[in-house]
DNA sequence: ACTATTACCAAGCAAGCGCTTGGTTTAAAA
DNA sequence: TTTTAAACCAAGCGCTTGCTTGGTAATAGT
């Protein structure tokens, strides 16, 4: 299980992601809760100044615009999901191990302290122009390449029947409904969840 | 394979749904393609008149409101998929094609002719005020029933692993995704999708 | 032919939008 | 103590938004 926590500090000290005490790194997140609870254009930039405590147009000192606020929340987590990926993998040395540890990690994402800017980078990326979306995308290539470069191996291991470009978006959207319906506080552990994703990703029973 | 084709001129027939020659079928199917085009927010109620050839005014004459026509985009589809659901089950006689059937027609739905409402209803539900979300909801609910119930008889055969509870919401999410990466023009064709689908959701193999 | 209804136009209003500008406060560096 | 830069306020500009109003064609029923 990865320790997301402290990966984030490391990222913080290297300056790959705002502190959460600056002014940017507030605003951030207060954009990323905004955004996530009430969509990227149903946001305005007057619920963003009430948020963290400043009128609308001192966001335009941290900012040059909105979409750049999104950008923003959007491009940390990128990063910091990555990251983690890479840190989980590390530590997994076997095809089943590695699977566990793609769908742990992302969901640990979608459902722990960076809930709110994973959601906001999973649903609202079509409010970005086509520049910012491509450099998104550009950004999250690495992180896919693990997923595809992991999910092969576990097919070459006999592990999984569905073909990896395939299962791997199959999965992706199984995980990512997760931060509609799934509440951390309920009846299901995010251990548990994991497990039930897991069954139903492999062909082969433990 | 349901033909959903002949199941909507029925539920046209029956008024359920609205005739798309009449100027209110046209405003909502052209309010379903610029919805999800561009988002409900980012799509003005100028840009809709446009798209049917009337001044933005004149749109308040078939509706209410912006919102009432989001509405009614989705109540349309949400009729439309638990009627093409219960014709489908109806000829499906074992669990296995029954499972099927359920996955089968939610792809039919977000790739065939009706899925502009179809990803508007998925993608665009917190858009409305929670009154209409309820109404939306409590329409969906027979829909649910029907995947739950078949799930279940699923399990009872042996045929899946996964609680029917959490099963229905990780195959939903997963199809539900397919709106976002699989193009029907590609190399696989849908009920090769279909059939990866399936594959993924039972645990025993044919 | 007359009537009623449906469908639309032309014009614009009030409110809210993202963002700008010029100046003030705060706090750290020199 | 002076300088410099970061953080923010106060006010509002230009524009777009959803929607309204009063009136005119078109269509269909009788």
């Amino acid at each position: 299980m990865p320790q997301i926590g402290a990966l984030l500090r490391k990222l913080i000290a290297d300056g790959q992601v705002s502190d959460p005490a600056s002014p940017r790194g507030k605003l951030l997140a207060a954009a990323a809760k905004l955004f996530r609870q009430n969509g990227y254009a149903a946001t305005t930039v007057r619920d963003l100044g009430a948020e963290v405590g400043i009128l609308s147009g001192s966001l335009f000192h941290h900012f040059k615009s909105k979409e750049e606020i999104l950008f923003g929340v959007m491009s940390e987590v990128v990063v910091a999901m990555e990251a983690a990926l890479r840190a989980a993998l590390s530590e997994a040395h076997e095809p089943r191990a590695a699977v566990r540890a793609l769908i742990a990690t992302e969901l640990a994402f979608i459902h722990g302290k960076t809930s709110n800017a994973t959601a906001v980078l999973l649903y609202e990326w079509r409010a970005l122009n086509s520049s910012r979306q491509a450099q998104i995308l550009t950004g999250r290539e690495a992180y896919f390449a693990m997923w595809q470069q992991t999910l092969k191996a576990a097919q070459q291991a006999g592990l999984v029947a569905v073909e990896p470009e395939y299962l791997r978006q199959l999965i992706h959207g199984a995980l990512t409904w997760t931060a509609v319906w799934y509440k951390p506080s309920g009846a299901l552990s995010l251990d548990g969840l994991a497990d039930r994703c897991l069954l139903m990703a492999l062909s082969e029973r433990p």
